[in-house]
DNA sequence: GATCAAGTGAACAATATGTCCACCACGGAG
DNA sequence: CTCCGTGGTGGACATATTGTTCACTTGATC
């Protein structure tokens, strides 16, 4: 992961109809680097995936919450955190989920149609029983979009 | 959007090789009909971009954390939320921010290299006066990875 | 019955891909 | 100091894909 590996992220996510032959132009590099380079950061896991990047909002979901959810901690035939991320899976307009430190025990983000529908939503995550509580927070403008590239840059400047 | 879409972009998706020539053999159609759509899809908003995935754990982030800001509300130059985006929007591990309803005024995600390095990441962001308070709440396991296709798949078969 | 948006199948030149190769430069290990 | 191994270069080749345009067929809408 260097400056150069950066330069190719940035490059591909500007213009992601430019091929390797093509890249390798407007770097001034050699192909087979452009290829090499794509393989080690796929290889290192840095690239996960080229899949094609979806926009809840356009696709009618423009209502986006978070819920801190607490779980019932007794002894179950299977764990609760188990039980409950099966259960969140399985539910479309749940976007992700996690567990987190505090007084909540998983952090789980969901989208809507619309300020009524999030109450539906809301109803089919609560609908698993090992749920005990939760605490909904809606999400209103966004201030920072989804972003990482900028943490790529940091990541070869402050050290490697 | 209809079924043929999200065939599409789940096919884009898995495997992000394939080009418009092989994804129209795959689906049984035209090739010109999977560029038509690749385009409507984009011209619509759904896909926003083809960029690489990027993994911040891979890139040596693997901490994950939640801030709650709350900002001062007084009058001032320039309204609070404004120079607070500004000024997380310069902190490359924040990853996103926006404002939201309830106890706190702003939610964003950021990551760290560790737990020690993540205390500095949060003192970059109390740099700005105009926060008053913060609280933090660290992601320990992902339950439900970011996804959107689920998403995808009900937006056609509930509605349309 | 007319019209429009969308899909089909075909064609074309231009371009990119996958995959070899030999060769050079550098840094670390011995 | 010399010997690799890794990474980069530049070139070659056949094959496959792209961008683009065309004429024709649908199916739904008005």
């Amino acid at each position: 992961m260097d400056q150069l590996d950066v330069t190719l992220i940035d490059l591909f996510a500007e213009e992601p109809r430019v091929g390797v032959l093509e890249a390798s132009r407007r770097l001034g590099i050699a192909r087979g680097t452009v290829q090499a380079r794509l393989d080690r950061l796929a290889a290192a896991g840095v690239v996960t995936g080229w899949g094609p990047d979806l926009e809840p909002a356009a696709m009618g979901y423009p209502v986006t919450a978070f819920l801190t959810l607490e779980i019932r901690q007794e002894a179950s035939p299977t764990s609760g955190h188990d039980r409950v991320a099966d259960h969140l899976a399985r539910i479309p307009e749940v976007i992700e989920a996690c567990t987190i430190t505090g007084a909540g025990d998983l952090w789980c983000r969901v989208v809507a149609r619309s300020n009524p529908d999030l109450q539906r939503v809301i109803d089919k995550v609560l609908a698993e029983p090992a749920i005990v509580r939760s605490a909904t927070v809606i999400a209103l403008a966004t201030q920072v979009p989804r972003r990482l590239r900028p943490l790529a840059h940091a990541a070869v400047t402050d050290q490697g």
